[in-house]
DNA sequence: TAGATTGTTAATCGATTAACAATC
DNA sequence: TAGATTGTTAATCGATTAACAATC
């Protein structure tokens, strides 16, 4: 399906683009979008959408541009979210919960696609046993490997204390788990074949900091 | 100070260096480092690490290391986090909630130095008036330029809804924020000259699911 | 001194931009 | 057809890695 595997860079953009399009199919009305108008939405050079789409193949029609619809369509199959993918989530303290909630809200309405947080962890007696929002269900943490297996969790979110980071994340990973979203600020080892991405407010407000 | 902007993955990886010299000092014990090993905690190669040091001056010891503390107060020199920086933030629904809590229990006790969230915003009559969290006010949003202007805000982070996040935007910067780190799912437009950062779940889980 | 590690230059690698023939 | 825009190649730009003299 993919040749080669695409630069980090590319795939940045490409989910990008999705959600331009998606912006523009909102809009209604079937209709072509250039790569112009494209990089314009997404603030990237024309240039850049060609090569970042030619990377996966043609999908535009010269003089005219590419079909929104089937572009779209494209871009959610390379990207793998012409399906449901089973997010889990670990630690539910305060932003763990409004993670939750978010991505309950945002995802789960829209069927069978797309990410569905389906289960939660933490270490509390008192949250595990009752759902965090909708019915995701609060695990005991000793229970993560089990479910993971049982609900076929693929992605990971951790909003867990720093301290417990580096601990959750080797359980994920032994449990099979081949992308995690950390949250806490700590540098996270895992193994290669494992994507790690982060999210922390103290290194952005850091690297923004030097642009005052 | 600095001879030339130093390139945006070179900043990144600063806040890196300065969250690991952060672990080692909190070891006790002055001591040095390699470039070897703080590219090994932070992951990536030595040859990167002086590189990038090298950027802005000279800050090792040939055949010993660089002094931690040394370094560390350096970094922090460099990245501008050597001083107060007050931030506001614009949206108190649960992520803003729990960003706050956050934001408050990190840098509050840490007295003069980094970020201190002073302000937050929201439209919501029975939010304003309240504070937050400790003595973090909520404004109204109708109040952010006067606030900005009175408290000294730097950096805003925002995490209102979708559909406000572009106004808002418009708002910090007409009030003199040169940096914003966007939490709200869509692509905002921000004049040159205003730093923005973006931290979106939904594109970040769709990266993710391409290496799925 | 001997060993280690820096700062820096040169070589490599990869990503972005420019340009244009192909073609809808 | 004439105009527009793609897909792709070549040129440029920038970042990473390798190597090593300088030196603590």
């Amino acid at each position: 399906m993919k040749h080669t595997r695409a630069p980090d860079v590319v795939v940045r953009r490409l989910a990008l683009y999705l959600r331009v399009l998606g912006e523009v199919a909102a809009d209604g009305v079937d209709r072509f979008i250039s790569s112009r108008e494209l990089g314009d939405r997404a603030g990237v050079s024309p240039a850049q959408v060609r090569k970042d789409l030619a990377f996966f193949g043609e999908f535009g029609k010269q003089g005219v541009g590419y079909e929104v619809r089937v572009l779209q369509q494209e871009l959610q199959g390379i990207l793998n979210v012409d399906r449901e993918i089973r997010v889990g989530l670990a630690g539910v303290g305060e932003l763990g919960t409004a993670l939750a909630r978010y991505l309950y809200r945002r995802f789960h309405h829209d069927g069978a696609y797309a990410f569905h947080l389906v289960a939660s962890f933490d270490v509390d007696p008192d949250k595990v046993g009752r759902p965090v929002e909708g019915d995701i269900m609060v695990y005991h943490m000793d229970e993560l490997h089990d479910v993971v297996r049982r609900l076929g969790l693929e992605i990971f979110i951790l909003a867990v204390p720093a301290g417990a980071a580096q601990a959750v994340a080797d359980a994920c990973v032994a449990a099979g788990v081949r992308a995690i979203l950390n949250f806490a600020p700590v540098k996270l080892r895992v193994p290669p074949g494992v994507r790690l991405h982060i999210s922390d407010v103290s290194l952005e407000l850091q690297q923004l900091a030097y642009y005052l």
